[in-house]
RNA sequence: CCAGAUUAUUGGCUAAUCGCGUGAGCUUCGGCCUACGAGGAAAGUCCGGGCAGCAUAGGGACGGGCAGUCGCUAACGGCGACCGGGGGCGACCCUAGGGAAAGUGCCACAGAAACAAAACCGCCAGCUUGCUGGUAAGGGUGAAAAGAGUGAGGUAAAAGCUCACAACGCUCUACGGUGACGUAGAGAGUCGGUAAACCCUGCCUGCUGCAAGGAGAUGGAUUCUCUCGAGCCUAAAGCUCGAAGCAUCCCGCUGAGGAUUCAUCACAAGAACCGCUCGAGCCUGCGAGCAAUCGUAGGCCUAGAUAGAUGAUUAGCAGUCCUUGGACUACAGAACCCGGCUUACAGAUAAUCUGGCACC
RNA sequence: GGGCGAGUGGCGGAAUUGGUAUACGCGACGGACUUAAAAUCCGUUGACUGUAAUGGUCUUGAGGGUUCAAGUCCCUCCUCGCCCA
């Protein structure tokens, strides 16, 4: 889990990287980011929705698993964005982990 | 040993590295350090309360809920014990279980007839030979056809029509029990089912829900809104009544709300907050009680997030599945808090009891 | 978090106070018309299972209960949808 700093708080900036961001698919989620002015840092969001999976568990882990392979990547890299992931496949909480970092780093190599 | 019954507990473990939330401490304000951090169902939201607002929520109507008895409880549609009924060889389990002679509705099809009484077939008698009368024991219809078995009497043929014994529910009396009820005796025995149909009886019940609600209190001034209508009056002013609010209606109660501003008291930067976690709280012992539960003594503080922390990876062990070797770790994620109910749950453990077999 | 509603053939959609479940439309199948097809007309059509023949059993999201009888009444669960800042 990433720290407080770099969550999102409200509906409001959510809705704004939803209406103006670009959109990236990957195999089993995508990644919506937005502009966000240079040297403000950045916010992550992880939407899962409950037709993914209906046990609110492996919600929560897809979710966690997410945030922790950004947090490894935000070790090396600087980001600098607002960015949202959207799961649409349960297969994220099973799969080697991994792969799963190499997924997201992919994306987020694509954004910048 | 095998097959069961009931109840309770547990719900992968250890280590390393990297992280997250809250509280305390230190700080050179960059951080550092330390403690704690999902459940028995956190779930479904099916009930009941606390708490908050609407009048310090008051009476009645309407509506809704519950239903054997006695207890427990803050309360309950929950729990415990007992009674009646049903199931099991048994341990034990299941049970929405008030009232149908207060009234109303419904009982399709079939059947002669369906809640008010009845003759279709059969049996018996009479004569006009296909009608009349007698007969509710038998047949047939149906979920249900006047409570009723065996034997004897009785008759034209029959029938609780009469008698003996047995069964059934009802009423009364006696005894036992706080009570539901049980046991015994006596009496009279034409007179459905359905109340998870309306209803009657008894008891309970205001509505909204933390997305509630708060984020100063008291007093005064100005102004606006609800606000308009009717009556008294020539008109105005004034008075009275109604309308307004109390989230269904009547009674009853009250004028209510917003904005600006002044004074006094209080508060001290916080809407990124409070409510928010110390509570009908948990653990242990003792006592009362068959038990639910209650009393008492000592000890303990045990998540409080807010797009939402409680995690990820690696190694070893334990277990399960299939072929070396891999895969997997029951059900499942707090959202104001409690008491229950219901539903989901791999495996492991313990206690008590029942039936059967073998041995001593 | 809190509050509501719905579920009937392959699809849509009826079924009055409990009383023959699936009326009606679409679709599908067979036949007629046609050289062939479309349109039109006629007929069949829930599932399983028989017999020489008439048939029998089950079915309203799932399970249980009340009743002679349940799509309808009551309880528990499942799935889908909607509303509230």
């Amino acid at each position: 889990m990433l720290r407080r700093l770099y969550r999102f708080h409200g509906y409001g900036s959510l809705n704004k990287v939803y209406r103006s961001g670009a959109t990236l698919r990957g195999g089993s989620l995508s990644l919506k980011y937005g502009g966000r002015k240079p040297g403000t840092g950045y916010r992550v969001a992880v939407v899962v929705s409950k037709k993914v999976h209906k046990s609110a568990v492996v919600r929560n882990r897809i979710r966690r698993r997410i945030f922790e392979a950004i947090r490894h990547y935000a070790q090396d890299q600087t980001l600098a964005s607002d960015l949202v992931f959207t799961v649409f496949d349960d297969r994220v909480a099973a799969m080697p982990s991994d792969q799963l970092t190499a997924d997201v780093a992919r994306l987020l190599e694509k954004a910048h």
